[in-house]
DNA sequence: AGCTTTCAAACACTGGATTTGTTCGTTAGC
DNA sequence: GCTAACGAACAAATCCAGTGTTTGAAAGCT
C-alpha cells in the first residue's frame, strides 16, 4: 500500500492525527509526511493543521481518483476483461468514468471499436491508438476524477446513439436501483444509458451492497451486470444478466 | 537537434535510406535506429521496410507534433508570455490547438480564466489546474496533433460566447488572410473565431511569410496579433494591431 | 537448401529526473 | 520571549527512460 493511502486511512480512522505520528507509523520522515501532507490537502482528502491533519473524508463521499486507482486492480482487471470480451468489433461504445472503466479503457485501445469515454483518463489511455475511433464528449473535468459532466457532456450523449453503454457506479443493487456519489455524474451516467441500445454495468462485488446518494437508474435498463465475485443479490431475479469475471 | 527530427529530415531529403546510413548519420546504433524509425513509422513519418525506411511527408503537409513541440521554444514562449499578459482575470478564452498555443495553455495554469482548449494537449497542460474553470469541447481528436475537430466541435463552439480566441495557423498574411493545413482545423478556427468578441493570433515570424491550403479568415476579422520577430507584412496597414513579443 | 543480412527480444548500463532525508533560518502559537 | 513546527535549500538515494550489446529467429537472395 502507498504511503499516501496509508496516511489517508489512518487520518480518517484517527479524525486527525500529528506529523510525528505519521512519520513513526509510515517510518519515512517528517519532512516528507509534511509534503505527502501537502499533497493530499490539494487534493481535498485532508486539512493541515499546525502539527498535523484532520481528515475531510465524510462517509458518504468517495475517496480522491489517484488513491483509488491502484485498489483491487486484479478484481477490476478482471472485470475489465469480461467486459472487453462483451464488445464486438465494430461496435459504438460510451465508456463512463472511473477507476474500473479506466481499466476497461487500456484493454480496448487496440481493437476496432468507436468509443467515447466519459472521463479524461480514459481519453488519455485511448488517444494514440490508431485502431480505433476516439469521440470526446464535451463537458467540464471534474478535479481528480477529470470526469466530464455538465450541459456540453450532457448535449454530446443527447446527440449521438451508441451500440452499447458501459457503467460504472458507486452502489447497485435490486431494490434501490444504480446510484452514484456525485449528482452531476449521476445525470451524466443517465443520459449515457439513454443512448445506447444496450447497457452493461461494470461493478466490483462491493458495490453491490452499497448505496450511494445520487439515484442513477433502475437495474431493469441494464442488460447485464459483471461484477468480480458471486454476490447476486437478487440481480438475477430482477431480470439483468450476471456475468462473474 | 533531435535525433529524431535528424532522421525525419534525412529520410525526407533522399525520399528512402538505409538504417545503416541513419546509424552513421547520427552516431547511433543500429538498433536505436530501428527503434527510433517504430515511433516515426507509428506517427505516419515514414514506411519501414525491411534494412530502411522510405518518407510519407507531403510538401503541403506539415510534420507531426511531437517533432514540432520542441522547436524554437524560445520563441513560442516569449510570444506565449506576450498573449497571456493581454488577458485579464476573469476572461473566457477559447485556446487553438498547436504548439504555440500549447504554450500559452500552461502559462494560464494558475490563472483565474475560464478556459476552453482547442486540443487534448492543452487540456492535460490544464487539467491538474485548481484555480481556472476549464471547459472541454466534444469532437475527434486528430491522431498526434490531438486537435479536436468534427461535428461535436463545431456544436460546442456554436453555443457559447467567448470574450477571447487565441488562435495559432500555419500561414498568415494580409494579402491571403490566415490559413491552416489541415481543413477540419480551419473549419474549428472559424467557429471559434466567430464566437469570440475578441480574436488573437498568436504566430512565429515564419509563418507571416507563408500560405496553406485551407482558407480560415480574412486579417480583417483579427484583433491583434502577436508575434516574435518585425515582419509587419503589411498587417499593420490592413487595421490589425500587431504586438512583438 | 544454404548463406547472408536484417530484425527484435532480452539484458545491462547510464545519465537525468524524481523522491527522500537533513540542515537551518523563519514563523506561528503559547 | 520561548518553543515547536514549518518549509526552503541542499545532498543523497532511488527510479526510470533511453541506449547499446548480444543473440536467436526471420526474411530475402542465390
Amino acid at each position: 500500500m502507498s504511503r499516501l493511502k496509508q496516511i489517508t486511512e489512518a487520518v480518517r480512522d484517527a479524525g486527525s492525527l500529528g506529523v510525528a505520528d505519521l512519520a513513526s507509523l509510515t517510518g519515512a520522515s517528517e519532512m516528507t509526511i509534511r509534503r505527502d501532507l501537502e499533497v493530499l490537502a490539494a487534493q481535498g482528502v485532508l486539512e493541515r493543521f499546525r502539527g498535523g491533519a484532520r481528515s475531510l473524508l465524510l462517509r458518504g463521499s468517495e475517496p480522491p481518483f489517484a488513491l483509488r486507482s491502484d485498489d483491487n486492480t486484479a478484481a477490476k482487471r478482471r472485470i475489465a476483461t469480461a467486459v472487453a470480451g462483451l464488445l464486438a468489433d465494430g461496435e459504438s461504445v460510451v465508456l463512463d468514468s472511473g477507476t474500473t472503466c479506466l481499466e476497461v479503457a487500456r484493454l480496448l485501445h487496440d481493437r476496432r471499436l468507436t468509443v467515447m469515454p466519459l472521463s479524461l483518463h480514459a481519453v488519455n489511455a485511448l488517444s494514440s491508438s490508431s485502431s480505433l475511433t476516439l469521440l470526446v464528449p464535451g463537458g467540464r473535468p471534474r478535479p481528480g476524477e477529470l470526469a466530464l459532466t455538465g450541459p456540453l457532456t450532457l448535449a454530446s450523449l443527447e446527440s449521438l446513439r451508441f451500440d452499447t453503454a458501459v457503467i460504472g457506479c458507486c452502489g447497485l443493487s435490486a431494490e434501490q436501483g444504480m446510484t452514484a456519489f456525485d449528482l452531476e455524474d449521476a445525470s451524466v451516467k443517465r443520459a449515457a444509458i439513454a443512448s445506447a441500445r444496450r447497457v452493461i454495468a461494470a461493478v466490483d462485488a462491493s458495490k453491490l451492497t452499497r448505496t450511494a446518494l445520487a439515484f442513477v437508474a433502475p437495474v431493469s435498463s441494464l442488460d447485464a451486470v459483471v461484477t468480480d465475485a458471486d454476490g447476486d443479490e437478487g440481480l438475477t431475479a430482477a431480470g439483468v444478466t450476471v456475468v462473474t469475471a
